[in-house]
DNA sequence: CGAGATCATAGACAGAGTGTCCAGAAACAG
DNA sequence: CTGTTTCTGGACACTCTGTCTATGATCTCG
C-alpha cells in the first residue's frame, strides 16, 4: 500500500488538471472532449480513466481542490469577533484568486453549468451568515434585514467584482484598492460611495 | 411571403423553448439531448433543426428573450435622475423573474456554461454604470469609488439575492420585503443592517 | 541492485448523440 | 380549393464516450 501518492499519479492528475482548465478558458467547458484533455496533458486516454470516472468528476477535483485550498486560508484569518467587517477576509480571497488567475476564472464564469460557482456561493455564504449571526449575537442587537439576505448579498457582490477584476483587461485598479473599495461600500452603502445622499443625510 | 409567423412554427418554437428550460432544471444542461426536447415538446427531430442550429442556438434565443423583454420593462420604470436608489427598477427585476421563474433560475444558475448569466451580469451593470454615472455628473458629486466596481457589485448582490430568493424552498421572505431589505442594504451599508457600527457611529 | 507492485499506453470496441437529407403527410393563407 | 409552408419518421455518416486488453515503463523498498 502506498503511503505517499506515486509521482507518476502526482503529475498525471497535476497535468490534467492544468489541462482543462486552460482547455476550458479557450473552448467553454462543453466544447472540451476528454481526447483534447488527455493530448493537452500528453496522457494516454485510458490513464484518464484510471484517475477520473468522466470529465465532470475532473472538473469537480479542480472545483474542491480550490474550495478546500480557499477554507484552509480564510480559518487563519478569519477572527470570529470580526464578521468580515474588516477587508482581511476579502483580501485574502481576491490574494487566493490571483495566485491561481485560471481556475477562478473558470468557476465564477460558471463554466461547468455553473456547478462550480454555486459550490463556491453556497460555501461562502454559508460562513458569512455563520460569521454575521455570532457577531449579531455577541453585541446583543437586533440586525434589521435577514441575516441570510445579508450574506448573499455580501457574497455576491464580492464574486462579482472579483470575476470583472480577474476578466478585465488593462487598466484596472489594483487589488488594493478593489478590495478597500468592497470593504468600505459594504460598511458604508452606496450613499458614502457616490459622495451623495438624496436624503440630505 | 409570410408577413406574420404560421402558427404552426409559433407553436412549435414556444414548445421547444419550455421544454428546454424545465428539462434543463431538471437534469442540467449537459444531460439534456436534442432528442430529450423534441419528445418532450411532441416535435419532429428534423423540425427542431429548421428553427435552430442546435442545442446552443436555442437556449441563446431564450435567454435574448428574457434580456430583451427585462430591457423593455425596465425602460419604463428607470428614471435617468434615480439611478437605482429607489427600489423600482429593482422591484421590477423581481416581479419579471417572478412570471417566468423557471427561465430566471436556469439563467442564474449558471446553466449553460454561464453564457446566459454573464450575457445577463454584462447588460445589467452596464445600464448600472451609465445610471450611476448620470447621477453623479447630475448632482456634481465627487465618487469614492470607482463607479465599475460600484456597479458590479450593486448587481452581483442583486444576482445572488435573486437566485437565492427564486431556489430557496419555503418558507422564505416575501418579495416586497426581499427587495426592500436590498435597496436599504445598498444605500445604508451593512452597519445600518446588522444595528452595529463597530467605529460608533 | 533487483523483485514485485503500481502505473501508463495504444488501439479496438459498442453505444449514444449529432446534424443532414429525403419523400410524403399535414396544416396553413387567401 | 390551390399552391405554399411546415412537420414528420427514418436512414445516414460522423464524433465522442467509456471499457477492455495485453504490454511496456516506472516506482518502492528490502
Amino acid at each position: 500500500m502506498t503511503v505517499v501518492e506515486d509521482r507518476r499519479s502526482r503529475r498525471t492528475r497535476g497535468a490534467l488538471r492544468d489541462a482543462l482548465v486552460s482547455l476550458v478558458l479557450e473552448r467553454g467547458y462543453a466544447a472540451v472532449t476528454v481526447e483534447d484533455i488527455v493530448a493537452a496533458a500528453d496522457v494516454g486516454r485510458a490513464t484518464f480513466y484510471t484517475h477520473f470516472k468522466d470529465k465532470e468528476a475532473l472538473y469537480d477535483h479542480v472545483v474542491s481542490s480550490v474550495l478546500q485550498d480557499l477554507k484552509g486560508r480564510l480559518d487563519e484569518v478569519l477572527a470570529p469577533e470580526d464578521a468580515g467587517f474588516t477587508g482581511e477576509p476579502v483580501a485574502e480571497v481576491f490574494r487566493h484568486a490571483s495566485e491561481q488567475p485560471d481556475a477562478y476564472r473558470m468557476i465564477l464564469r460558471g463554466e461547468g453549468d455553473g456547478r462550480g460557482l454555486r459550490a463556491f456561493e453556497d460555501a461562502w455564504s454559508a460562513t458569512a451568515f455563520e460569521t454575521f449571526t455570532a457577531r449579531v449575537k455577541a453585541n446583543a442587537v437586533r440586525p434589521r434585514v435577514d441575516l441570510q439576505v445579508l450574506a448573499r448579498a455580501w457574497v455576491g457582490e464580492q464574486m462579482a467584482v472579483l470575476l470583472w477584476w480577474l476578466d478585465a483587461p488593462e487598466p484596472r485598479p489594483a487589488t488594493d484598492q478593489v478590495v478597500e473599495t468592497l470593504v468600505e461600500l459594504s460598511r458604508r452603502g452606496r450613499f458614502w460611495a457616490t459622495g451623495f445622499d438624496p436624503d440630505g443625510r
